[in-house]
RNA sequence: GCCGAUGUGGCGAAAUGGCAGACGCAACGGACUUAAAAUCCGUUUUCGCGAAAGCGGAGUGCGGGUUCGAGUCCCGCCAUCGGCACCA
């Protein structure tokens, strides 16, 4: 294909017009009182989540989500609004720095190849992007506000009476002797996920079934002093606040269940001859009078304090703590666990019931004891069942005779003080109950931690924090940005000490502190990014008030800024929660002026290799789009990714599809240019000025409305289509009416931006087709005055007739009934109903 | 195990409860050409009858239901993919 003739020369064309686009600043936006700026125009923010520049480049499935929102920006523009297109890097990460590591190469060096690069295959496609805002995570222009922002935090408290963060100066006077354990960023010693192969501690999220989310090493659990940030206290805003976000269903459920909120109580259970008692969480208190056992977790201090089978208990913890937590998931389907020798007393009957340790409960969730409730519970049921333990029955269910196990809803039975009640009514009673004696009370727990802060690495933010002794203090906000220093040497130290730690001029912060060595994780810079594209240089703060609130606003009352934000679902969780979770404590500190960062979001679907399997280099069916642009062209390449299939679906990679819509390009160009004698291309003779005929005029702007419908449900793949059949109407038109071929260059001009800019320079147009308002359907020339009505009977078609576009039912039920095929099909048969659908069937019941 | 998404020709797919398969790919046939490529035109869900125009039947993962009418709505299954997974 290289050597034949190419279909249209678009080399000349998309480099013609992506040179133009740089040198005029086409797609640059002014903020509000900047020159230029047009105050009457609304806004639209459509936003890319932008990418983490990999060494590998740009692979097809990158430019599946940037092309869509490409169209949309294009098309808001030329309906008139001031849009909001901006792309860059979120640089800093892991990647680089094991790179770094392997060649000594500096990430910082790393990291600017590969944006360039990135910078210029994305140049390539033709993306419309307001290149002055760009930014870049490692830029201290820009991780000053990333440290800023953490100072924020640092500097707040969570108000559970407002339920809303306030500066830490406004903490009551009872709390402030301790305000550190008040604050959304806090120091604990906990036990952590540590990844030796990494040399990092990694947040829940990024371990996945005992390894490590990137690089899959195993990661073990050990107790470290850790940076953390107290999303926690957000959990139930950020389930609740979900519900005014245009977002698809699937993700707010992913994250309502990542939270994991659940109502209950927590329920004190005296130990026998002893001080202590054990508080447990139990979301079925209408259960307790089926209390057989006590458990604790392995790791429950309280454990210490009441084994009587010291030596039994000391065994099996020590078991239990040498397992992975891979193993230890892994090994879940035997349960394991001791007696204590201990027990407890059962607050609401009296009863001794024994105290046992297991690996089944989890000291991270609620108080890490439970009450077992084996004849309602199938963990407890199967534990029971494996030592011999008692099993008692105390709710009936709505079944025949159920089960040995029940864990569902009924009655209780056998419970003194709720028998017969329904299990919801028989929770809140009990539960007062318990909050009446001082046993217990109303709780509610979450599955949701506090986000684990810290990372031991080179290649991050560094925390703007210095430690004097054992006390943590701010860096005063004229010390931003702080930059990390100069390293040769940016391995893990192996300990868990990070690697900052080994610079030691850098270290020093003054004579009694020292700083912090820790960075941040590469969510944190991803986490405010939308904000500082609202206002990229401004060296007073994150974004500019006025900027921030033009770009991020929204109409009727509706909570996110961002207009439209698409990307992988990979970070239906992550991402988006920790973004969500900042966007709220700023808000609630007066800094942005809406709850939610993002109205409404998109997942793209993942693009297949030809094989139909995951692209991968081992399986070697990655496509470059470099390639497929040096053969086809951007526009094709723009226009295949979104023809493939619908934007949220799954879908292989075709290099016969991507010829099919070049041809269909090169159809396009065709309408307009023709060769001469000489083999050049020249404006077609076809073209003509003459009004356009009934049929393309219907044509025209059946595909006006179709065009418009579909972008804005994002549904390129029948724009496309129908953009086919209006060109397959004008190839077989005898003449080509150049009204029609401008209503067809302004419908492709987002999907294909460089061919249509250059035909509607070759057409004469005045200015660019960029800037050209968008068409408008006239309704009057889809109407025709006749139509053609589908005839059944019986449901099944038999007949076509063709009536009046305004005829009546009784007409059209008249005209049906005459056909001789209808006669024929109705044979003796009684006409026992007749449907009428106007303009598109008639449906005749007979028997 | 729980939650969610998906299932339509040889393939990617399309269809406010109203003609299933638009549009594209592939395949086949034709035109143009010395020839090929490119381009243009046509056929293409499937089965039966027919030389043909045509006529008839079946058909949207499987089984039921609602409806004059179901790919679409309801109930019950199956398969594939994604997420969570001892969360008390």
């Amino acid at each position: 294909m290289s050597d034949t003739r190419k279909p249209y020369p678009f080399d000349a064309i998309e480099a013609k017009w992506q040179a133009f686009w740089e040198a005029n600043s086409t797609f640059a936006i002014p903020n509000p009182g900047e020159p230029g700026f047009n105050p009457a125009r609304p806004k639209y923010y459509v936003l890319d989540m932008f990418p983490y520049p990999s060494g590998a480049g740009l692979h097809v499935g990158h430019p599946e989500g940037y092309t869509a929102t490409d169209i949309v920006a294009r098309y808001k523009r030329a309906l008139g609004f001031n849009v909001l297109h901006p792309m860059g890097w979120d640089a800093f990460g892991l990647p680089a720095e094991q790179y770094a590591i392997k060649t000594g190469q500096h990430p910082a060096i790393t990291t600017r190849e590969n944006v360039a690069r990135f910078k210029t295959q994305l140049k390539k496609i033709g993306f419309a992007y307001d290149w002055s805002r760009e930014i870049n995570t490692t830029d201290p222009g820009y991780y000053k506000w990333t440290q800023w922002i953490f100072l924020q935090i640092y500097n707040a408290w969570f108000d559970p009476e407002t339920r809303r963060a306030r500066p830490i100066a406004e903490l009551p006077a009872e709390s402030a002797a301790s305000a550190d354990s008040h604050r959304l960023a806090y120091v604990s010693e906990a036990p952590v996920n540590w990844c030796p192969g990494l040399g990092t501690v990694l947040a829940n999220e990024e371990v996945i079934d005992g390894k490590s989310e990137v690089g899959g090493f195993p990661v073990v659990r050990r107790p470290m002093r850790q940076w953390k940030l107290r999303i926690t206290a957000y959990a139930d805003r950020l389930i609740e606040e979900l519900d005014g976000l245009d977002w698809p269903e699937s993700i707010k459920t992913l994250q309502r269940n990542w939270i994991g909120r659940s109502e209950g109580a927590e329920v004190a259970f005296k130990v026998a001859g002893k001080e202590e008692s054990i508080t447990v969480f139990t979301t079925r208190p209408d259960t307790l009078f089926g209390v057989t056992y006590v458990v604790l977790a392995p790791e429950n201090p309280l454990v210490d304090l009441l084994a009587a089978e010291r030596e039994n208990v000391e065994a099996y913890r020590g078991r239990v703590a040498s397992k992975s937590d891979l193993e230890r998931t892994d090994l879940a389907k035997e349960k394991s666990g001791v007696f204590t020798g201990a027990y407890a007393v059962n607050p609401v009957n009296g009863d001794r019931i024994p105290i046992w340790v297991a690996d089944y409960v989890l000291m991270g969730y609620g108080a890490g004891a439970i009450m077992a409730v084996p004849a309602h519970d199938e963990r407890d049921y199967e534990f029971a069942g494996k030592f011999g333990l008692e099993i008692r029955q105390v709710v009936r269910g709505p079944g025949p005779d159920a089960a040995e196990c029940f864990s569902g809803e009924g009655v209780a039975i056998n419970s003194p003080l709720i028998d017969g009640l329904p299990t919801a009514e028989a929770k809140t009673k009990i539960t007062a109950w318990l909050e009446e004696h001082g046993f217990g009370k109303k709780t509610v727990n979450y599955k949701l931690r506090d986000w684990l802060f810290s990372r031991q690495r080179y290649w991050g933010e560094p925390f703007p924090v210095a430690w004097r002794g054992e006390r943590h203090e701010a860096l005063p906000e004229t010390e931003l940005p702080l930059t990390p220093p100069e390293l040769e040497d940016f391995k893990p130290t192996g300990s868990g000490e990070p690697p900052l730690a080994k610079a030691k001029e850098w270290l020093r912060y003054d004579e009694g502190a020292l700083r912090e060595t820790n960075t941040m994780p590469q969510w944190a810079g991803s986490c405010w990014y939308y904000l500082r594209f609202c206002d990229p240089q401004n060296a007073k703060r994150p974004a500019g008030e006025e900027a921030e609130r033009y770009w991020m606003g929204a109409e009727n009352g509706k909570p996110g800024g961002v207009d439209l934000y698409i990307g992988g679902t990979e970070h239906a969780v992550l991402h988006l929660l920790y973004a969500r979770f900042w966007h709220k404590v700023l808000f609630d500190l007066g800094h942005v002026s809406k709850p939610e960062p993002f109205q409404k979001l998109v997942n793209q679907g993942i693009i297949l290799g030809e094989d139909g399997q995951k692209m991968s280099k081992a399986r070697g069916n990655v496509v470059n789009p470099d390639d497929v642009i040096a053969q086809y062209g951007a526009d094709s390449f723009r226009l295949y990714e979104m023809f493939m299939g619908p934007l949220e679906q799954m879908k292989p990679w075709s290099i016969t599809g991507v010829e099919g819509v070049s041809r269909f390009l090169a159809r396009v160009w065709r309408l307009v240019m023709e060769e001469n004698q000489e083999g050049a291309w020249v404006r077609s003779a076809a073209v003509s000025e003459a009004a356009p005929g009934k049929a393309l005029l219907k044509a025209a702007h059946a595909s006006i409305k179709k065009v418009t419908e579909d972008i804005e449900a994002l549904s390129f793949n029948t724009a496309i289509a129908q953009m086919m059949i209006f060109v397959n109407a004008l190839t077989n038109a005898p003449e080509r009416p150049a009204a029609c071929l401008r209503i067809l260059l302004q419908l492709l001009n987002p999907f294909a931006p460089h061919l249509t800019e250059e035909l509607w320079a070759v057409l004469g147009f005045e200015g660019l087709c960029a800037d050209a308002k968008w068409p408008v359907c006239n309704e009057d020339y889809l109407v025709e005055d006749e139509v053609e009505l589908v005839v059944q009977v019986n449901g099944k078609v038999r007949e076509r007739m063709i009536v009046k576009k305004d005829a009546s039912n009784a007409e059209v039920e008249n005209l049906a009934l005459e056909t001789p095929k209808v006669r024929e099909h109705l044979g003796g048969k009684t006409v026992r109903k007749v449907i009428v659908v106007p303009g598109k069937l008639v449906n005749i019941v007979a028997g």
